[in-house]
DNA sequence: CTACTGTACTTGTCTAGACAGGTCTGTGCA
DNA sequence: TGCACAGACCTGTCTAGACAAGTACAGTAG
């Protein structure tokens, strides 16, 4: 009749032992918790054991460690969490709908003097450009309209777009990224606007993504969704 | 003339190895990676060296681990960052500049049904209701619409929250333990353009905020931020 | 051919001890 | 009084070995 018939690994006991502390306002923001002597003595455990524990809630950002000094509960001052932008068709996928995307460019283009800049390229250099609108059972849900850099991606204009998308296609291309991003509330271009099949002043949610790997400057990409029809959520659970 | 005199501990080490190896596609996502017996004997280091290292690249979602079978690479298929929503007051003072907050109400009302069951209390119970417009250098930023539970903040309508903000005034009473939210972009509400000073059709950035404390729901809020003067930033770097 | 079993390999975790490096404080000296 | 130094205490890291638990596969018994 054992409801919990899994040991629980010790490293985890510590931790959630002071994780319900913290919980509970046993600590103030700031207050200097107990040492890993401390929590040797009380657990029986080795002092790796509680390091790890230690460890784990400061990359957490539940404590934080001065060497030399202690440990202190950290000020829970703002609200950070991992917001998690997906490839939109695996999303739509997720949701058991149906994604298909209508590809409307794809094409060399000279880059302008600040878009060349943004992609590391001389200035007059040429760079792809796509503009694909994708639909979640046939209504257009989000307007992709991206630069990429033809250094790091020089087969780009003959990929079929129509199966996969350029996130994808740029992950298998260059693996390991680094991206900037903006998000704000805005309004669509009369182009974009059209091909979302929406009002000029309907509100939309726009994305500005820059990525980076292994230093190169790979893509710009501006991602448009109607407000009516998108919102991003996410959930801060420490 | 040392420029790295720093020495760099051994399980960074091995972090950085496997890290530069999946950024130049050495190993295929979902590949196998080499076993930590390899790499103990590649390094010349102890095998609780190299399990931090791929413990600490898993968590980091970089490798997936599977015991009795091995690491693999991960497949990046999505891009996760830690989103960071600061205290309003908090981000305008890091620019330098002024906040100042407009009190346009601070009271008491009953909960309609919907909203008692978001906070968890009784139908037609009480809730405390507060409207307050947030300014940089006297322009209108944010509006915050904001109810509280009145268990979690019983001395909340005391507060003078022209010289603190709801936000740290209530991670005060109740350190933060869950919260959950949207982004999307959207329309002001007549009241809240005429007090943000924007038009009915400006979009507007509206992040909607709902936070748990130990169980209990605190708070819900609507933050309303004319699309023109703010927008969120971020970045992913693995 | 099927089903079981043993073995090799993998990751997950813990221990006891060690050394390094940072911070703080009290003591003794100038 | 002011300063330098030694010790106490803290976290950061590494080691060598151990056992547990999960998986995969080859070999064997039926």
């Amino acid at each position: 009749m054992d409801t919990a018939a899994r040991p629980v690994a010790p490293y985890s006991r510590v931790k959630e032992h002071l994780k319900a502390g913290l919980a509970a306002g046993r600590w103030r923001p700031g207050e200097l918790m107990p040492s890993e002597a401390e929590l040797v003595a009380q657990f029986g455990v080795s002092r790796m054991t509680v390091h790890r524990a230690l460890r784990e809630l400061a990359s957490e950002g539940l404590v934080e460690r001065v060497q030399g000094v202690g440990t202190f509960a950290a000020q829970l001052h703002r609200i950070s969490s991992t917001l998690t932008i997906r490839d939109l068709q695996e999303e739509i996928a997720a949701r058991g709908h149906r994604h298909h995307a209508e590809v409307h460019l794809q094409r060399r283009e000279p880059a302008g003097t600040g878009l060349a800049a943004s992609l590391g390229l001389a200035a007059g250099g040429a760079v792809f450009h796509t503009l694909i609108v994708h639909h979640e059972n046939g209504v257009p849900l989000q307007c992709e309209d991206r630069y990429v850099n033809p250094a790091a991606a020089p087969d780009y204009l003959g990929v079929d777009f129509s199966r996969t998308t350029p996130t994808s296609y740029l992950l298998e291309v260059a693996p390991l990224w680094e991206a900037q991003y903006t998000i704000e509330a805005d309004r669509a271009t009369a182009q974009e606007a059209k091909l979302l099949g929406i009002g000029r002043d309907e509100p939309c949610l726009v994305i500005v993504r820059r990525t980076v790997s292994r230093g190169v400057p790979i893509t710009l990409a501006r991602l448009v969704h109607p407000g009516s029809r998108y919102r991003l959520a996410g959930r801060f659970n420490p």
